[in-house]
DNA sequence: CTGACTGCAAACGTTTTGCACGGTA
DNA sequence: TACCGTGCAAAACGTTTGCAGTCAG
């Protein structure tokens, strides 16, 4: 389990304990969506309130302690901000992986067609996981 | 003007008059916000009803006549269906172009590093657009 | 002519806000 | 101790639904 602490505090986040459970949750999960959070976290705090979830969901967003990805034909999951990842989505069950692409090549390409300074990309993919396969 | 009332029809919708509108104008604007689009058609119909855009964009969305784009840190574009492709975005001025990349390396990497049978992609890019750089 | 579509109003679910209390630094 | 965070309740917001009248096929 690691400590959340002085990572919350970086981001101008005062160490409460609902957001410590929070971080904690997500660096489990990987990625989680609003709904499935405020499951877990009632679990942990009984008398936690869906407010308390927004409200740091939102604020950790603003502070970019986490970041929002958005599936098509999903809901939204968040994910601790970490080195830039791509997702890869399993239409069955829903399992979401990260991957690390070398996205330079298609960067270039899309810069070259679309004649943008490019900044950043998105990218997910669908498909089905291996344990769905069988 | 394209008339896409047959195209309506092939996709099971009758072609009322604010359905070939909708097909209007998503075909002119290419992307447009679901507030864009009401705002759009008051201009066209004044009494028609919000809750006949919704209607609307939810059955095209089933039929497949349109698709939604979810775009990172910005409200949700919808577009007619048409060749797979890719999206960029401007930060500046929130300008969206289409752009037709060549997936296949990136699918095939994504694919051999995630070990899931990949079926699609949804790549969107993020940068500034020619005419917002001068 | 018949079933589907529209517009209105009400209902619904999700997200945000205001406030009193409690906890972090 | 001072300020920020929490939890509750209410409000606001976006979206969906039910229904009566209208229209496309």
């Amino acid at each position: 389990m690691n400590n959340y602490t002085n990572i919350l505090r970086q981001h101008n986040l005062k160490a409460t304990p609902q957001r410590l459970a929070i971080a904690d949750v997500l660096y489990k999960h990987g990625h989680i969506s609003l709904e499935g959070l405020y499951e877990v976290m009632v679990k942990k705090f009984n008398s936690i309130s869906l407010a308390t979830i927004y409200k740091n969901i939102n604020l950790m967003l603003e502070n970019s302690f986490i970041q929002e990805v958005k599936i098509p034909h999903a809901k939204s999951v968040y994910e601790l901000v970490k080195e830039d990842h791509s997702h890869v989505v399993c239409s069955k069950c829903n399992d979401i992986m990260d991957i690390d692409l070398d996205t330079s090549k298609i960067l270039n390409e899309a810069a070259s067609l679309s004649h943008y300074n490019l900044i950043e990309s998105a990218i997910i993919f669908n498909g089905v996981c291996p344990k769905c396969k069988a």
